[in-house]
DNA sequence: GTATCGACCGATACACTGTATTCCCTGATG
DNA sequence: CATCAGGGAATACAGTGTATCGGTCGATAC
């Protein structure tokens, strides 16, 4: 083929510069502002002028990017304070906060191994700040409250989502699913879950964490005094 | 309108007889044996001799689908026993021992809100169940609890996975991942860490789950005495 | 300086997903 | 008997994670 009607190599826009941070803070930003679902790997990918796969250079799989990305939130989450109850109560608030922040971070969370460096290093200063406790005491106290605030941010998060969802106020949501909790009740089947909707106590979610946060280290408390 | 509200549509004798719970059988009959990620419409229609399309006439999307599969293993879910404590520990063991048959209700529980017929038949067993404590201490003792046992069950079934991912047993589980944690255990970055792995206390997933456990419960125990 | 080779990036391909739409058959009705 | 409505099934579509392929470029061997 003659050169004049060869095409010339065309000039390939400069490979955009990449790193395994640069595709976690990208897929951040995405789950931050559209959700987990609007993380995929052509997204991500798009967003940094890339293409799909060179994302495979970095990761090994979608999972991997997802245990980065959990990774990577575990480095805002450290303990305060002195003492071990100080500690755990303000590892359970950094973490809650910090899935306030990245609501996705519920979705991700406790569901799969973490063994990543910043997860690590906040094991680390918990176990440290624990100081003085008896490791028999420690490990089991510590395991109970991280256990607890998976469990209470993934309800927080999930009401949270239920009352953006019918209208992002809390009437429209008690507009929309109020009436079927009426007809449900005026069955008669659940008396006792009728009373406490009526007679209960109204907490906000606040009060909510923390009220379950204190009993769980009251509990601790009792066992390391004695 | 609501799944649990709306009637199922009237049954055509014509080709195959399909019905809300035989969708929801079928698919957690795929769920337990190969994951929540078999559970695809089409597989679930295939399941049942039927195309995929016939589903959304039970169903009007997949979440729905896994909103009746966990109201489903609620039915399994109740408390037993005499006494608030008896109460609230049988619906925690309960809750954990309907995980260890549906390993994929780890992944949803606590993910969406419940509002199923046998989830809130639950709710009213252990509000009754807690007899005469007040309403104002009950609530967030049952909050409290139900968050534990979501966490809790969330990281035993996420350790179950790791250690069956790696080749079914302990000793292969710690042949794949000792040497990584030797190596960063032996940068010295995590000295506490460090000294848990070497002489912190070594329970097995019951011993752990009945440990937090026991603690959350003394913990709330003491809030209702006094 | 030239030829070869290896790495790597982008495009394409594949199997699969949830769901909207369309089409056709069948059974009921006028 | 003709018409019509409704429902099951097939098709269609946009999107997913990932395997494979092809070509181009830079570095290396002679």
């Amino acid at each position: 083929m003659l050169v004049w009607e060869r095409p010339e190599p065309l000039d390939r826009p400069s490979p955009a510069p990449l790193s395994r941070d640069g595709i976690v803070r990208a897929s951040i930003r995405l789950a931050d502002a559209d959700g987990l679902e609007a993380v995929s790997l052509r997204k991500v990918a798009a967003a940094l002028n890339v293409g799909p796969m060179r994302l495979y250079g970095y990761i090994a799989t979608k999972d991997e990017l997802l245990d980065l990305m959990v990774d990577a939130v575990h480095a805002e989450i450290r303990p305060t304070g002195d003492g071990w109850r100080e500690a755990l109560c303000s590892l359970a608030e950094a973490t809650r906060h910090a899935v306030h922040r990245h609501e996705w971070f519920a979705d991700l969370i406790g569901g799969r191994p973490q063994l990543g460096p910043h997860t690590l290093a906040s094991g680390e200063a918990v176990v440290a700040a624990m100081g003085g406790v008896d490791l028999d005491a420690a490990v089991p106290a510590i395991a109970a409250v991280n256990a607890y605030v998976i469990g209470a941010v993934r309800r927080e998060i999930t009401e949270r989502r239920a009352e953006r969802a019918t209208g992002m106020d809390k009437r429209q949501w008690q507009a929309t699913f109020g009436p079927y909790l009426e007809r449900t009740f005026a069955t008669g089947r659940f008396p006792a879950l009728a009373r406490v909707v009526r007679d209960g106590p109204h907490l906000d979610a606040d009060q909510t964490f923390r009220a379950g946060l204190d009993l769980l280290l009251d509990g601790i408390e009792a066992r390391i005094a004695h």
